[in-house]
DNA sequence: CTGGGTTCTCGAAGCGTTTCGATGCCGCTG
DNA sequence: CAGCGGCATCGAAACGCTTCGAGAACCCAG
């Protein structure tokens, strides 16, 4: 493997002159550049990373912590792990993947090891066992996710409290006033996963707000329970007519398909509004208004402020909320004045 | 940060002294390594990633080029991803991910740049671009999955042609002679994704050996396709009775759900066993006789491989196929001999 | 012609490990 | 008691790069 010295000689300079031409950090003659330029492409050479992370103190590895779940949906994990090593290599970073109980320890071994120059932290838990873990390890981190106590931390999200209220308003301002939510399995509320508990408070708030009815249900992905949370719904809200679907694709699917086997007209009797999706719905049937969740928006960002930190040093904490966007695909209408029951009367 | 210098002069030895009780690469008198590991302890050394590359010409990480395309099934993308991330860590190596154009592009950079010490490729495609970029870097590597042209490549994989195989026969010993295949979506077929066109072959070898009819359909995930899927099977297989599938969970839900909606009884008027399946069929109704693609088991195998040639240097060729094993689950029966149209008679 | 800037290049000092010979010391054998 | 083999330890030389300080060459103003 050529290295930097085949390079110096090949090119009839000293080393560091090559060093300083790769880097740019020092001007350089045009016919040195050249015959360097030359050289490096002749013998195909690349800095040793080692030596680099060595001489450099940076070693151009971001860590990605990435826990596995029981109950983690695997296709949008995946978008996320995916955005977060695209957005790094567009800086040049890699990503060092971090999963299972490694995602806890492995953050002492990556960062004291100066392995990574900073930590992506995703999957975030409202009480997040790796907070801690960073904190005294003083590394420098970004969170794709709002845990509970941000003290001293860096966070990027969608705003999902905010994605929330969106969905009540827009559904209520069409004069829906009795409002279902269709949350994620139980399970993650249950461990602590930060968003659909962030989803979950601005859809309470904003109900209570605008003074409507409400009531929420939790199914897993099975077909029985996507029935039987409809079923609840009908039963809780005797005027049921306005929708908020915060769960997976699979699960939006098959609540719509069980409101359209029960004769129920979307959006005319049900207006429905999907809020931090992190699918598309086009091709629902009907489309849905959406608010999407766009992982390559968040990770792109908490990338970028994390490689700005590594490279220019500005700590600081924050908290950076995305604005939710609201997608109209019309699955929200005015609700017809003189329909007493819409349920009664979509059934027509 | 502490560094072997700190450690060696707490513990009142020699910075090679150090080295040698962490690696156990020389015997260490008993006294001195109680002092080396308390001083350790205390200081919370942890080996510089850097410094260890560059000296022992070893980075103790692993690439992993795991490129997405339009139609990967993310689950099992997932799956493969952690499987072979948690066996590196197994082994004390860290795993760098490569992804999208990266994938090809990144192994030239991770190898040439010594940041990688191994490949494992992902996610193989008959002709794929990465092995001659492999070849030509003489990287070491491990393939999981079977290309076209294996010549100097490490390759471990479940045989998905044995298990197509298997899948038929025990159809055909239970007295199946019209057996469907219910393959991947075409567009695998199209861009020479290896595993979907092996367990294809095999099932072409055996239905033609076994002297069975045969027939294949390629749905997409959409309740459409499965639904037409099933209606070609049975248009073109009149006495319809045995029934492959190689395909991924959601599609395998939808083929039984609709062989079920049609009246067709399982096992005994259509047979059923899933082949090459990344998914249990415990839960399925009914629970269905499997030749499972185990993730953990093919990735194991292959990380334990690369690294064993990474650390002692035996290089050479291979083609590892794993054996299927087959699970009776009850999902096929033997056929009743009186029956004349099995289909017809299950729908009494 | 001198002095002071630029601009480009170089040598050398690290960075924190690993690893290869020593070396000193011990107990043992002949 | 000399000689020897083993064990435990040490010093120093890499490993390949980055970066600092300095020097050479040149130009221009005074």
């Amino acid at each position: 493997m050529a290295s930097i010295h085949d390079v110096a000689k090949a090119a009839g300079v000293s080393i560091s002159t090559v060093s300083y031409a790769l880097s740019g950090k020092r001007s350089i003659g045009a016919d040195t550049r050249r015959r360097i330029d030359a050289a490096v492409a002749e013998l195909g050479y690349r800095a040793n990373a080692g030596a680099r992370m060595l001489a450099g103190s940076r070693t151009n590895i971001l860590a990605l912590t990435a826990p596995l779940h029981e109950d983690t949906y695997h296709p949008a994990h995946m978008r996320f792990v995916m955005a977060v090593t695209k957005a790094a290599r567009a800086r040049d970073y890699d990503t060092l993947l971090l999963v299972q109980d490694d995602a806890t320890a492995g953050l002492e071994r990556v960062t004291s090891s100066a392995l990574a120059d900073g930590v992506v932290v995703l999957d975030v838990d409202m009480h997040d066992e790796r907070i801690e873990r960073l904190r005294s390890l003083g590394a420098r981190s970004v969170f794709v996710g709002i845990p509970e106590d941000t003290t001293g931390l860096r966070c990027v999200d969608l705003d999902f409290e905010a994605a929330a209220e969106l969905a009540v308003d827009r559904l209520a301002d069409a004069g829906r006033r009795s409002i279902g939510l269709v949350g994620h399995p139980e399970g993650l509320y249950g461990r602590g996963s930060n968003f659909p508990l962030r989803f979950r408070r601005g859809f309470g708030e904003a109900v209570e707000r605008r003074g409507v009815a409400h009531a929420e249900v939790y199914p897993e992905e099975t077909r029985a329970a996507t029935r039987s949370a409809v079923a609840t719904l009908i039963e809780r809200l005797p005027e049921f007519d306005g929708l908020v679907l915060n769960c997976n694709e699979p699960v939006a699917r098959a609540i719509l398909a069980e409101l359209t086997a029960r004769g129920i007209d979307v959006p005319g009797a049900v207006s429905v509004v999907a809020g931090g999706a992190n699918y598309s719905t086009r091709d629902f049937a009907p489309p849905l208004d959406v608010i999407p969740l766009i992982a390559e928006e968040s990770c792109e960002r908490a990338v970028e402020l994390l490689v700005e930190s590594i490279e220019h040093g500005d700590a600081g904490e924050f908290v950076e909320l995305i604005a939710p966007r609201y997608v109209t695909r019309g699955s929200v209408v005015a609700r017809a004045a003189s329909e007493a029951s819409p349920r009664t009367g979509a059934r027509v």
